[in-house]
RNA sequence: GGGCGUUUAGCUCAGCGGGAGAGCACUCGGUUUACACCCGAGCGGUCACUGGUUCGAUCCCAGUAACGCCCACCA
């Protein structure tokens, strides 16, 4: 079975990564089995963008997935984790209309939908996707046989069907209101999909009509006013009461509009009359719908002013500058206030400024699906970490509004409804036809409505396949608390529909956002973005990965900079060269541990059963960065640090073949905790030192709690303790680290693990005490320095110490000191003070019988 | 306008009722037969501020300040 191979005698990442990657696909690690009998264990890739390449974001995202998802397979569950893509309407259709305006000359209107859209594959198929390789880079490890498009045949079907059983619930509704239009990407878009800025605009207080029946309205949307059908003033406003039912003319028109009395107005706000424009104004909309006023619209979906006038013609923006001068020239501005500082939505596409506006659109009714959603987590069945998320997650699921999704874009799914020429309209199933001469509806759904099937439209679902019984629910879905509104509550509404109230994962682990290293939201035109490719190429994924995830604390921002890539590349080079000299050392993973190992073996034989324990506490939680540092410590201090210093004086001697195996054991469990993170260069090492087949494959460590030893590891502790000042007393004393010293160790530790590590040597003939060392523990070291001994440094050393010593004795004498802590303070920490007050004195009394010692000069 | 979060060593962050921690950075010393992508030894903090609770507060409570995020139709 040994195929145990040579390690080259540096780690190259770039030349060990790729290789295995396609090695791992090419022998079916990742593909599920659902007929293995085993536990499954599932989880769906929030689906990226096909216009998308690999962020950082990604690769942490990504990177956790992984992990949990490695972890689970040597768990000996039957893993999968789905891949796949979202089809993305409006960054692909926006794509595809720039490419062809540049190539072509030519917009999408001169195309008919068809042509358009087969142009839209044709450039899904060229140029998307390109971060499916980039995230075999990564070492993603995603069952590809299962990768899914949100666009593909099986999942179009899934789309078709639950419109249609929406519909046939009235689920799903059409209806005029108002929505928020992006005039140029020339769509209707989701409350979701706004993002509101505050920004410095005007607010201009104009008078309306003349004379007795005048009144002034504050705005910051003058260009409105030719849409304006009334005005509104608050029915207890006693400003205003006497004009309540009549009508003033409105400015630049020859109109006459009413004053209403609305209980929405403020009357505190500006001057406590408002124009009223139902057709390009949410609340103005209410109004109308109160007072059955007219609903003109004045802008076109480029937001171009319609109405006949002057202004016809001009941008909205255009329009408010001409429409305020020429009040002005009329002597109907009454004051401006400028800047006033509003919030304004903006398409979080393009950034244009949305346009509300009047609109015949499809709707989700939300309000039942939403109570499921609350209630399932209210109800602990899907569980949200970190829990503190769980707020956010309920402010917007508990009120949630009606869910706009149609959008008047090409590539998409289209809307599953036909109408008549009578106009009846009908929803159809994927295995329907309508009736001949009926026509189907021209919008296409918003992306997140395909997107919020995905955990089950990605196994089958509306048929009943194996997978989909198998793999549903998901046991755990990872993403973005950014992502929380768009996506995850989507999942849980439609999820919990159609299946009949089973969610679609079990648990939510949200990761936050990744900055720049001086907590900087990465963006374009702060050009602090960093490329995680560049990075791989440089310093490997695994050094990627672990960096990422050794800052991933449960649902909070963390930062990333090169300098910490580099440390964790370190880390791995750290590993590599370990496990080289274990291989050269004749370390094996054969044979039985010894049954009664050296005091040594026996306590890193605890420490790492202690290490298995904590991690796979760490991994219950999601702890990714408590899991990176337990790891980093265990490997870098504790093992290469100690274990192997120590091991290298054990090979020498008659535990060598304990030691052996010993420390082949530890490197091999290591290995295997390591692996789910950083897969690349573990699988190396590991498949050199055990000759196993793939650590993919390997069973994950069971923590054998029997070998814990905590007498063992009181003996290491105070030989650290020996070691640690011995290295001082050599350092302050300036003694070149190389040069060998005879000296003299009496006390509790073996005198040969101290000599081991402080390069001592044992006494000859003439040796003769010139300084000793005295240890808190009762241990002494007796040097013979054969040269001048800085008795100045050693005093000073000894006189530091006392200090601390003598502040830590007032303070423990302090409290017991006081009654009141005596009494009242539980008798551990009483007893804990007591001796820390006794170990204190005894340090005081060593370093003063030390200082007593020292030649005087 | 509501709500949430953060504030701990130069930087990025853990800790969250009983002795202030990590990584990186920094200083000093090093050709120690795995590793200079390294080894060894160090320096560095009235735990934002003010009150309160407690025998005891970085940790709990209240308030203040700064920063950040989410939600929101005050034109």
């Amino acid at each position: 079975m040994s195929e145990r191979s040579e390690l080259p005698s540096q780690y190259h990442p770039a030349e060990i990564e790729g290789p295995l990657y396609e090695r791992w696909v090419e022998r079916g690690y990742f593909t599920a089995d659902p007929k293995s009998g085993k536990a499954p264990f599932s989880l769906v890739i929030p689906p990226p963008n096909v216009t998308g390449s690999l962020h950082i974001g990604h690769a942490l995202e990504q990177s956790m997935m992984d992990a949990l998802t490695r972890r689970a397979r040597m768990q000996g569950y039957d893993t999968l984790w789905l891949p796949g893509m979202d089809h993305a309407s409006i960054a692909v259709q926006n794509l595809v209309e720039r490419q062809l305006a540049e190539t072509e000359g030519k917009s999408r209107t001169d195309y008919t939908r068809e042509e358009f859209v087969a142009k839209a594959w044709e450039w899904k198929e060229r140029y998307g996707g390109q971060i499916l390789g980039q995230m075999r880079r990564l070492g993603d490890g995603v069952d590809w046989s299962r990768e899914r498009f949100t666009m593909d045949e099986g999942l179009s079907r899934a789309v078709q069907t639950i419109f249609k059983r929406l519909y046939d619930d009235d689920l799903i509704y059409r209806a005029e209101r108002i929505i928020n239009w992006c005039p140029r990407d020339l769509t209707a878009l989701s409350d979701a999909e706004v993002d509101h800025v505050d920004e410095p605009g005007e607010l201009v207080s104009i008078r309306y009509g003349d004379g007795d029946t005048s009144i002034v309205v504050a705005t910051t949307r003058p260009e409105t006013m030719l849409g304006d059908t009334a005005v509104a003033v608050h029915p207890d406003d006693e400003r205003y009461k006497h004009l309540v039912g009549k009508e003033v003319a409105l400015p630049m028109t020859n109109r006459r509009i009413p004053i209403v009395a609305d209980e929405h107005v403020d009357p505190v706000f500006g001057t406590g009359a408002v124009k009223v424009t139902p057709a390009h104004d949410p609340n103005d909309f209410e109004i109308g719908m109160r007072h059955h006023l007219p609903m003109p619209t004045i802008l076109d979906e480029r937001g171009v002013i319609v109405a006949p006038g002057p202004f016809a013609g001009l941008d909205r923006m255009e329009a408010r500058y001409a429409i305020v001068a020429a009040l002005r020239e009329d002597g109907r501005i009454v004051a401006e206030k400028r800047p006033y500082l509003h919030a304004v939505g903006h398409c979080s596409r393009c950034d244009t400024i949305v346009e509300p506006r009047l609109s015949l659109q499809w709707w989700v009714r939300v309000e039942r699906l939403a109570k499921a959603a609350g209630d399932a987590v209210r109800e602990g069945r899907v569980v949200i970490e970190p829990a503190s998320m769980q707020a956010r997650y309920f402010q917007w699921v508990d009120n949630l509004r009606d869910w706009c999704i149609s959008r008047q874009l090409w590539w998409g799914h289209r809307i599953p409804v036909w109408y008549s020429p009578d106009g009846d309209e009908e929803s159809f199933g994927p295995d329907e036809t309508p009736p001949p001469g009926w026509t189907q509806d021209e919008d296409v759904l918003d992306t997140w409505f395909s997107s919020a099937l995905w955990p089950f439209s990605t196994l089958g679902w509306p048929e009943d396949t194996e997978d989909l019984r198998t793999y549903y629910p998901t046991t755990v879905l990872v993403t973005g608390y950014d992502i929380l509104f768009f996506w995850v509550v989507r999942m849980m509404l439609f999820g919990l529909y159609a299946m009949d109230g089973e969610v679609p994962f079990r648990t939510v682990v949200l990761h936050g956002l990744v900055r720049d290293s001086s907590g900087k939201k990465m963006s374009k035109s702060r050009g602090n973005v960093v490329d995680p490719l560049l990075w791989i190429d440089a310093y490997g994924a695994d050094a990627v990965r672990l960096s990422l995830l050794q800052g991933a604390n449960p649902g909070a921002d963390q930062a990333i900079n090169e300098e910490w890539v580099v440390g964790t590349r370190n880390f791995n080079t750290k590993l590599w060269n370990a496990t080289r000299f274990a291989l050269m050392s004749g370390a094996t993973t054969e044979g039985p541990l010894p049954a009664d190992p050296g005091v040594v073996d026996a306590w890193i034989l605890s420490e790492l059963q202690a290490v298995v324990t904590e991690v796979d506490a760490l991994y219950e939680r999601y702890e990714f960065a408590k899991i990176v540092d337990v790891l980093y410590h265990f490997a870098w201090n504790t093992v290469c640090d100690w274990y192997i210093e120590l091991a290298k004086f054990a090979l020498a001697g008659e535990r060598r073949a304990e030691t052996q195996r010993v420390l082949g054991e530890v490197l091999d469990v290591l290995l295997r905790l390591l692996h789910p993170m950083i897969p690349f260069v573990t699988e190396t090492l590991w498949t050199a030192l055990t000759g196993g087949e793939s650590l993919v494959i390997a069973d994950w460590p069971k923590a054998e709690t029997e070998r814990a030893d905590a007498d063992a590891g009181t003996y290491i502790q105070q030989l650290m303790e020996v070691v640690t000042e011995g290295r001082r007393f050599r350092s302050d004393q300036g003694i070149k680290p190389a040069q060998r010293i005879p000296a003299v160790i009496r006390g509790v530790v073996n005198p040969d693990h101290v000599r081991s590590l402080l390069r001592l040597d044992p006494p000859g003939p003439e040796f003769a005490v010139t300084a000793t060392l005295t240890l808190s523990g009762g241990d002494v070291i007796e040097f013979d320095l054969s040269g001048a001994v800085d008795v100045a440094a050693e005093r000073g050393r000894l006189l530091k110490d006392r200090a601390a010593a003598e502040k830590e004795r007032a303070a423990n004498a302090g409290k017991l000191a006081n009654d009141e802590f005596v009494s009242k303070a539980p008798d551990a920490v009483v007893a804990k003070v007591r001796d820390r007050l006794a170990a204190a004195d005894a340090d005081l009394a060593r370093i003063d019988a030390a200082l007593d010692k020292l030649p005087t000069q």
